[in-house]
RNA sequence: GGUCUCUUGACCGAGUGGCUAGGUGCCGGUCUGCAAAACCGUUUACUCCAGUUCGAAUCUGGAAGAGACCUCCA
């Protein structure tokens, strides 16, 4: 199916370089990406995420490699930053909404759902939710006492992440900072005295009374710490050593980092060997989050209801958006950008469309091959979508150029651009054309049956009625363009 | 305060020590009964200052501005 075999370079935040992958094993390609927690709506945020890893995924499969991809939902152990009594935002939201908290999980992992479906991203093979992997976190929090490398206090366990620093490893590789900047930095949060260190992080943490998510271990009716289900559904699916592991930026410090941690204080291996992250994406330059209220949600975009959106977005627009910047980059969102991103994929859409109808030459005026070749050798770059759709535009234009008669295309060339533009925009981008909808075939015929009227009207200089049934179209969202060959139609 | 990153044309956004990224917009043209669309072509770019170099937007130093992480976060 690989048009190509490439080399793929990856960029590891490790080791803050732009490395060859080369997987652990040889037969399949293990990759773990955090996912959202599930107390909200997704916003454009968890939108980048998981297109970023959708594209990680499927070049992974298009390079002929046999991916077991695994992407959680949070649902437990995130406790509210500005308290210390061991609030879980779902268990919050719930009170909140007076549901239950697998109620209020349940809804927004069916919402986060739907929407990374609509932007047509791949599942994961393995969506594993960290209440449903309780056992599995309590057996590391076991292996981590036994070794020395947690702590027992009032209840709750904690990591000792000064001794793992001392005997095991250093604390902060991924972040590349050192222990000693971490304690010089760390704020005075309340709620520390259990702590041996500021900086040591909670394993398990004993709930209180109120608290109605809560399961029982050897320290005390209560909940898992922030960072243990990742090791242990990570390990769980993908083994010791599994290779690609993902996720936002801002996860990098401390989630990551404490992960890793974790799982070395706990197995002695680094738990995966690549750790990719993408950038945030900005609103009038700052940080999209919940935390900072600026967010929009992926629903908003869709039905174009948030305030500072001038028009409603649909889910390929809003891929293609995404892919236009290169992951690692920051992306500032614009209405302006948006449209632009609109209007520059129908363009790249149809003149993939045309492909087919390009009358074939003895000769090709353009290489054909280079292009595609050119292209696929960005995405494997360390995933360079924007070179590779610069690349697409490139074709756009010969394209065209063709079917106006001004450039030559050979039968050859003709069926190796159809295929090749199809696995690229389909299979690796991911975008499709948003038409297609079960009427397709009725609304084809009917208008086959308008435009042929309009047509006749038209060679009878009937202009009033050619006119009065492009306008009517028109209202009902159907636009018209004549052409020296006859007209054609789309839906706006 | 500590650590780090960024600053590209009207807008978005790649990239590189020397060769037009690309998209959108604008303008010009082609097509057209008209219009729209489409297509083709064009368009004052690399924050500032100094240095290295035959040559820097790209490397080094400094300045200004912006941002991220240090706390839950995609």
């Amino acid at each position: 199916m690989a048009l190509y075999k490439k080399d793929l370079l990856v960029y590891n935040t490790l080791k803050g370089v732009k490395e060859r992958f080369v997987p652990v094993r040889e037969d399949r390609v293990g990759m773990y990406v955090c996912g959202p927690t599930v107390y909200g709506e997704a916003h454009l945020g968890h939108a980048r995420s998981a297109i970023t890893f959708d594209i990680v995924y499927r070049v992974l499969k298009y390079l002929g490699y046999n991916v077991r991809y695994v992407r959680n939902f949070t649902d437990v152990g995130h406790l509210v930053a500005d308290s210390d009594d061991g609030d879980d935002k779902v268990e919050k939201k719930a009170q909140a909404e007076n549901k239950e908290p697998q109620e209020v999980a349940q809804y927004y992992e069916m919402m986060y759902l739907r929407a990374t479906d609509a932007l047509n991203c791949l599942r994961p093979n393995i969506m594993p939710i960290a209440s449903g992997h309780i056992m599995e976190q309590i057996e590391v929090v076991k292996i981590l006492m036994d070794k020395g490398l947690a702590y027992e206090s009032e209840g709750s366990v904690y990591f000792d992440v000064e001794k793992y620093n001392d005997t095991v490893k250093k604390y902060g590789i991924l972040s590349h900072r050192t222990l000693e900047d971490t304690l010089e930095n760390s704020r005075e949060l309340s709620g520390q005295q259990e702590k041996r260190n500021p900086f040591d992080f909670a394993l398990w943490k004993k709930a209180p009374k109120e608290h109605i998510m809560k399961w029982d271990s050897p320290w005390s009716l209560g909940f898992p710490g922030w960072h243990l289900e990742c090791t242990a559904m990570g390990r769980k699916y993908l083994g010791a050593e599994f290779d690609i592991h993902g996720g936002g930026m801002d996860l990098i410090f401390p989630h990551h980092d404490c992960e890793i941690a974790q799982s070395v204080g706990a197995f002695g291996d680094m738990p995966a060997k690549y750790w990719l992250h993408n950038n945030m994406i900005t609103i009038e330059g700052k940080k999209m989050g919940k935390s900072y209220n600026n967010f929009i949600t992926l629903t908003e975009m869709f039905n174009g209801s948030h305030p500072l959106l001038k028009q409603a977005y649909n889910p390929m627009t809003i891929r293609f958006f995404m892919l236009m910047a290169h992951y690692r980059s920051t992306l500032d969102f614009s209405n302006d950008a948006l449209i632009a991103a609109e209007k520059g994929l129908a363009r790249l859409m149809e003149a993939k469309a045309k492909v087919g109808t390009l009358k074939e030459s003895k000769e090709s005026s353009f290489d054909v091959h280079k292009i595609i070749n050119d292209a696929l050798d960005a995405v494997c770059d360390d995933f360079n979508t924007p070179i590779m759709i610069a690349h697409l535009f490139e074709l756009c234009k010969h394209i065209n150029s063709v079917a106006d008669n001004k450039e030559t295309i050979t039968k050859e060339d003709k069926e190796f651009l159809q295929t090749s533009l199809d696995a690229i925009v389909e299979d690796i981008l991911g975008l499709k054309d948003e038409k297609g909808g079960n009427d397709t075939q009725v609304i084809d015929g009917l208008m086959s049956l308008v435009m042929d009227m309009r047509a006749e009207a038209r060679s009878n200089k009937d202009y009033a009625t050619s006119d009065k049934i492009r306008d009517a179209l028109k209202e009902l969202g159907i636009e018209i363009k004549d052409s020296k060959d006859g007209a054609t139609w789309r839906l706006m």
